[in-house]
DNA sequence: AAAGTATGTAACCTATCGGTAACAAGCAAG
DNA sequence: CTTGCTTGTTACCGATAGGTTACATACTTT
């Protein structure tokens, strides 16, 4: 294109990227599939933004990643209502956004600086939530964090497998009937352990 | 080489893709790599195997990936100690093998006819101990089909995860310390719900 | 108007991928 | 011995990847 204007250049350029994130995940993000999505002639990629991964982490930067949702506010009465919510949130997230799904998908295939930012800004906000709980609850951090772990672990990955394969232990996670079932699961959990 | 053996060359030939499958992973088992690891000309892998899928079909054969551990014998007095006893085998499984940890990475990217055949192997199997365990403890199939799958899901992603990533919750995921403090809470979790 | 800088494109480079053709050498059967 | 099949290697092909060089065009500044 010869429209001159390089904020739009590199908006475009990132708009790029947003798509072939969302279709086919960050494995397909190259400068040759950037440019030709973008239109946009590759050695403006690097001009602008320098390599791949700098381009990577602006879009992150960008699209801030970092469990991101604002959470249910804290309901200081009723602690397994908020434990089910937070959940619930997370599940929607996910469940609704291909970018995120990639994503995850991504770290664990990858290693990088950007990747090790996302994962610690995650595990603080999700230890934030944790401890809240915990002081709720009175229970334990190891038996919070560890049911935490059990939902927040599975969620992801079940939600990336769905892309793939309709049924996971007769539950369909292509649908909501099947997340509802695990949906019932888990308030089924908190009430008979938190 | 020389040998002008075919069972040994086809030997070499899957060594080889165990060997990239075990450091790299599936994605990186391709013609060249294959070629070089192995010191067997490329041209041998497409006369004796046809193609890389056939290839890779023909290792996942080989070493039978479908849920293959020979799963602690059922034992009909308690239900609880023989969840906590599957689910024990299946974390160790997961963690000690690393061309498991990445068959099941490998699924989350890809599908091909050899993944899914793998997948409904698994879910026959899985849905076996699930209607096991519902018979024995009278809980409803969602109900334990969703615990089921709360630590089925989970315990790939984390040991997944774990090669890129030292903790999670607060959790070390790398070591046993980790691991026993997940355990301990799916232990607790069977106590409280089945 | 002239010089310098910012924006853009086309063309090229090297490396590597999957895949094939052509050829060399061993071995078995007539 | 010679014919024919099997096992093997080398060398090549086209496509595509990341990355760079060289050049054209516009805008800004003096």
């Amino acid at each position: 294109m010869t429209t001159r204007d390089r904020n739009q250049t590199e908006q475009r350029i990132l708009d790029a990227v947003g798509k072939i994130v969302e279709t086919e995940g960050f494995e397909a993000v190259g400068v040759n599939a950037v440019a030709n999505v973008s239109g946009v002639s590759k050695v403006l990629i690097y001009r602008y933004f320098g390599s791949i991964e700098q381009l990577l982490a602006k879009y992150l930067e960008d699209n801030d990643f970092w469990l991101n949702t604002e959470f249910p506010a804290l309901q200081h009465n009723n602690v397994k209502d908020f434990a089910k919510a937070v959940f619930r949130a997370y599940i929607d997230m996910l469940r609704k956004s291909p970018a995120l799904r990639k994503l995850y998908r991504w770290e664990l295939t990858t290693n990088n600086p950007s990747i090790e930012k996302l994962r610690q800004r995650r595990e603080e906000t999700a230890m934030g939530i944790i401890n809240a709980v915990c002081q709720m609850s009175g229970e334990s951090l190891e038996r919070v964090a560890g049911i935490s772990t059990l939902v927040t672990a599975s969620v992801p990955y079940l939600c990336i497998l769905s892309e793939n394969c309709g049924v996971y232990n007769s539950l369909e996670i292509t649908s909501d009937s099947g997340w509802n079932k695990l949906l019932e699961t888990i308030d089924f959990m908190f009430d008979k352990i938190l």
